[in-house]
DNA sequence: TGCCATCCTCAGGTGTCTTTCAGCAGCGCC
DNA sequence: GGCGCTGCTGAAAGACACCTGAGGATGGCA
């Protein structure tokens, strides 16, 4: 998950910034582009570990684009298919895309399959720990103290966003367009849902979930008491 | 990429303050630790882009180390092997670090392996030092002397903008636009909150807010007389 | 259809932060 | 030294951010 590099080729800028945008705050390194024409040079050089790929392109389609991945790249390859392309998404999957999300797509899916893929590949741990908390999200598993702890399906995505960014600061509004998918800005949702999350997280053990008044939420252990020096 | 962490591991002392001090030299912040007794602590509060792992350490090893850096942090990690451990090497790789040095090793080549993985994980320092404080916008974090300090968000919104000036006079007017989007001209609440942040940084240490009368203010160390040059 | 879990909205309560104001201190120019 | 200007700071009220309980809407499942 640290670090790894992911190629999003898009040609619709508002959807490829913003899939940018979530998959750097999520911690990979990004790169972006419109289309493919400098795919090749884009795989020699940047070597992305995973590649997602629009399905319709100007110039060189989704398709053409997946066996040029395919030869010269050991990257994995998320598509993104339109709605009801069923005969495209068949057509992805069985000429070797390793997963696919269809249009429209909430962010936190494409960053949790690509996360998945990426582990799939072994090229990321699967499971993040914050203090005595594990969330496994491939597995929908969160243990705490050794015990699992019940979530909805809401509750647990944002735990997993969360966890993804654990020691930095997540503003609502990023939360809102990161996990719900959502633009307009009710930060309202998001506190009724870090209430219900910290009730549950907190009848096992201290905080995890802090609330920086006026910034957002951050996971991590411990208030950051009293610490050591970290100048040497 | 100047400024980014490292924590540096590793038990021969000689080795860890070579390394240290020529990464040191090279711009970043360093901490190093002669195992990985506190490393949990290490990661959640300093906060590394890098780490650099000894493989054979007393007490836990390198590899476990390594597991706990990734399932704990977002961290690149660097290897330091054996000259002949070629399975050693091929196990860090498997297993997950980003790079590797074989020992003995010149520190040039480790300074630019570090500084080629920050470049690959895309890792824009998060935070900026002045003097002894450490400014963290990402994580909302300030450090005084290895302390946290409590600040309000518009506090902390200050002083990140005046961080990221600092050597730089910035007037109250480019403070009043930059951190408040105002553009109505009111000095006195930039003072108000120069006021409350003094209190808050100077309970800790010597002034490094500090006012230019009839300009604006700057955040550097020290009074420093008439000439402006600070290091950078 | 009826039940249940989950999701989302609403509204009230609480505590903190922001902003304004006013008085005082310090600097520099005459 | 006197005066005006700039900057500092304590106090206060109004605004705002956050938390949480309650209940309606929705959708899956028997």
């Amino acid at each position: 998950m640290t670090g790894a590099r992911v190629l999003v080729v898009e040609d619709a800028e508002a959807i490829r910034v913003a899939v940018q945008t979530a998959l750097a705050g999520a911690g990979y390194a990004v790169l972006d582009k419109p289309d493919g024409q400098t795919l090749e040079r884009d795989l020699r050089v940047f070597r992305p570990d995973v590649v997602v790929l629009d399905v319709m392109l100007p110039g060189r389609d989704g398709f053409a684009l997946l066996e040029v991945v395919r030869r010269s790249s050991t990257a994995g390859v998320v598509m993104l298919t339109a709605r009801d392309g069923v005969a495209d998404r068949l057509r992805g999957l069985t000429e070797g895309a390793d997963d696919y999300v269809v249009k429209p797509f909430v962010l936190a899916e494409l960053i949790a399959r690509v996360g998945a893929l990426l582990r799939r590949l072994g090229r990321a741990p699967s499971t993040v720990q914050v203090g005595d908390a594990v969330i496994d999200a491939e597995a929908g598993v969160v243990l705490r103290g050794g015990q699992p702890i019940e979530l909805t399906a809401t509750e647990f995505k944002l735990l997993c966003y969360l966890a993804a960014q654990r020691g930095r600061v997540a503003s609502k509004t990023q939360i809102l367009t990161s996990v719900w998918g959502y633009d307009d800005y009710d930060p309202n949702l998001v506190e009724v849902y870090v209430s219900t999350l910290r009730r549950k997280l907190e009848a096992r053990g201290p905080r995890l979930l802090h609330t920086v008044r006026g910034l957002g939420y951050v996971l991590r252990e411990g208030d950051l008491g009293p610490c050591p020096q970290p100048e040497s």
